[in-house]
DNA sequence: CGATTAAGTTAGTGGCCAATCACTAAGTAG
DNA sequence: CTACTTAGTGATTGGCCACTAACTTAATCG
């Protein structure tokens, strides 16, 4: 049995979270498998975090902000096509390295839309938040051009889904994108 | 009580299917949920079809349907630009006046990237094939140029995944898309 | 009519799951 | 050593849910 301080703890219980909500998403995840992931009990999780909610929650905002941060360490220090190069080609290599990042991206984005569906709007207003620093830390390295970084979300929200439904890398689909380095998909 | 046929009845559940399993997700939905909405108690849909699962498959397949029709309906007779704005334009009236078809497609590119991981490669192949007809529904009309196809794609994602986080019609992240409806129009 | 078929129901089962409660064990300060 | 705090567990519970089995009602047809 080894002891954490609770902070240590909850930072565990993210971290598994995202891992746990990638796959089966809010309602699919049990906080049985959560807890079993960070090796400890079932009934703990509730003293580190309110309830369920909160806990995927805390794992959305995660998510996001890692996100934010490929972005701007890619872009570090540079500006233009070179940026948007280097954004692009590191974003490529964190959903083909790590699925997680881009199933977590995903149920985030479903989440959000059921949560302002159904009148809550806290959740809403985090993600929006934390996918507009998204968009500033592509924008300012792209010329802080608007369009420009519109197209620039845009295919990466292409690619988002592309590699969600399992297009093969070799599939015609993927030609026009950036072929700097792509997710290996899964069959076809 | 209304007697309908089993092809029918059939019907009225992939319609209840797609609102339900459209908020909820797979998991989130009640088979329940789904026999209250068709009118039919719960147990009978078990005969009109052999589980949950075929279930969210039927409502996935007829959302990708719905959608090509969408844009095979919208650029009928047209090519190029017209094409371009007359699709893009029913896309938007489509996810604006009906949001469950939006989030069903979501729904569905979360499932099928869960299924996939769990090694049930059924459903992706299903869902790889609806959408490569819309890609071809919106590859033809546009010129058969596989770069203008894509880019339409990717504006098309960037506006769902928009759409879903509920990102307000005045807000910036939109400014560089309506006029870029139509991004290749004349210039590039 | 009586028989057959197809549409639909009521009742129930086993399993899972979020959350609570009461408790134990490990540090730590005086 | 004692008193106190903090990390963590075991047992449980009330509720939901997918799916089954057995029965009932309505249409069809010779």
């Amino acid at each position: 049995m080894v002891r954490m301080s609770a902070e240590e703890r909850r930072e565990s219980v993210i971290r598994a979270a995202m891992s746990e909500f990638a796959r089966g998403g809010y309602h699919g995840t049990s906080t049985e498998a959560i807890a079993k992931r960070v090796g400890v009990s079932q009934p703990y999780l509730f003293r580190l975090f309110p309830g369920k909610k909160a806990i995927f929650l805390a794992a959305s905002a995660r998510c996001l902000e890692e996100t934010r941060k490929v972005f701007a360490e890619a872009s570090e220090g540079l500006r233009g096509d070179e940026a948007l190069h280097a954004m692009a080609a590191a974003y490529m290599r964190l959903i083909a390295s790590d699925p997680d990042k881009l199933q977590m991206q995903l149920q985030t984005y479903v989440a959000v839309a059921a949560a302002e569906a159904a009148g809550d709007h806290e959740f809403g207003e985090m993600v929006r938040a934390g996918w507009m620093e998204i968009w500033e830390a592509a924008h300012l390295p792209l010329g802080a051009d608007v369009s420009e970084t519109t197209t620039f979300m845009a295919y990466g929200m292409l690619i988002n889904i592309l590699s969600a439904m399992g297009f093969s890398a070799e599939h015609r689909v993927w030609e026009g994108l950036y072929q700097s380095s792509q997710p290996q998909g899964g069959s076809e």
